[in-house]
DNA sequence: CTGTGTGAAATTGTTCACAGCT
DNA sequence: AGCTGTGAACAATTTCACACAG
């Protein structure tokens, strides 16, 4: 697709998929590594590997943001890196605000990977007097009460929620007034934002749920079986039932 | 879809998309809230604006289950929130034990949506010595030579990994080892596992990334909009914009 | 020869729109 | 009359397989 010029205003990157998107961040992971290791080259087939995709579809993923491999060689582990953090806009950094400093909030300040990418914790937010002033991570957890003047003095776009469920909607409605137009959610609620603003949920009982769905499935078809040749223990069904959040988990299949 | 097989009996649930399974818990607990203010029956329009969703799609899914509405009046919550619950294997207490318990463990020992439905938390486990007998969330931590043993004495088949991403794939592959087929990783790392072996991931930096990349999209397109005046304010308050796949993510990270 | 880049096919998911119960 | 259940159209995503650049 690099070389149709789709009619298109000159603006930038053209309509990435969005299932390509939520690919990216694992390739730059991936490449971060190799990098470090001083890799110079890698071939589709191992940086799929590395990253848990197949490398079909990480080559068509790569054809959406430009040709930048080398037929015959692969591609060069650098330039990939820089072209995919500017893809996802990481060579800037985004300063981010975290509301909700519980159990949950507390080990997010902590994560270090946050502040490794392009992300810096501009602010730490809480409902509770008490934890004013306090420090976490190094930080001190500021009142719910200077919200707005926070993120404008702050000039964050990002917005971490991990309050209880209750004070989720209340706190979004308030990112979102002050100028926040991307939110990440960890309450187990469902968030409702004006138009252009982004959501993407995190719910731990949701993945476990799904996980119980499948568990289910598996001890239903264990039992089912037994007519077979065979004894082999592990699932042999072929409806290779592993999914990810979006992508699989690498799948070989017998063809 | 069968062509004669109108009158399917209930238990023998086919193949339901995975798109499909990613929606089920967001339908429970939307009819859970239901359910708990003692509402009798809900329209698909409606549970499907709690949920977040469009209500084709919840049509759609929930034809998967089977027909469990009535026409002209709606569904009743009530025998929903069961036949969704059965579906997801919610009906059987799942245990399960927590790796890793820093400070994401902890929090993740002490949310309360965990035991609310059909989990229990039946072990944390820490490689930490001095952790071992320290209890977390009412429930001592034990330590990781034990690991083994204690997934075989509860009889866990999920496992959450909340370790350091240098210590995932070990701990994955002795939790596999010991019997474990679904786990839900919180670090950020892939893990590779045999066949037969579910992983889902939340990951936190992969999020964060993704709505970089939109609001990055946002910025250029602010800038390349620039004759009409300040932002456009608001709009009709879509639910939220989930761009997952995810189903899905969704999810989480989704992703 | 090797491994990328990509049309085309296959699969999966979403939306439409309306027939058919209640 | 109202709302579910669902075929059929549509859209997105994944996989295949191979031309072709290096």
């Amino acid at each position: 697709m690099a070389t149709g010029r789709t009619h298109r205003p000159a603006t930038r990157s053209r309509g990435i998929p969005e299932a390509t998107v939520a690919r990216l961040p694992l390739y730059l992971r991936a490449l971060t590594a190799l990098s470090e290791r001083s890799v110079p080259t890698v071939s589709s087939e191992e940086l799929a590997a590395a990253a848990g995709v197949n490398s079909a579809k990480l080559r068509k993923d790569f054809s959406y943001l430009g040709s930048y491999g080398t037929r015959g060689v692969g591609y060069d582990v650098e330039y990939l890196v820089y072209q995919i953090s500017r893809e996802l806009g990481l060579t800037q950094d985004w300063p981010v605000v975290i509301v909700g400093i519980g159990n949950l909030g507390a080990a997010l300040a902590n994560y270090g990977g946050f502040a490794s990418r392009g992300f810096r914790v501009a602010a730490l937010i809480d409902a509770d007097p008490a934890m004013a002033g306090k420090p976490v991570a190094g930080i001190p957890v500021q009142h719910s009460d200077d919200l707005e003047k926070i993120i404008e003095d702050n000039g964050v776009s990002i917005g971490v929620i991990a309050t209880p469920a209750g004070a989720a909607q209340p706190v979004c409605d308030r990112l979102v007034a002050a100028g926040v137009t991307s939110i990440l959610n960890f309450a187990p609620t469902v968030l409702s934002v004006p138009d252009g603003v982004d959501v993407r949920k995190v719910d731990l009982s949701i993945e476990l749920q799904i996980l119980a769905f499948h568990e289910q499935r598996k001890a239903g078809e264990e039992a089912a079986a037994g007519t077979d040749g065979g004894a082999p223990a592990v699932a042999a069904r072929s409806e290779s039932a592993d999914k990810g959040p979006d992508g699989d988990v690498p799948a070989v299949m017998p063809a």
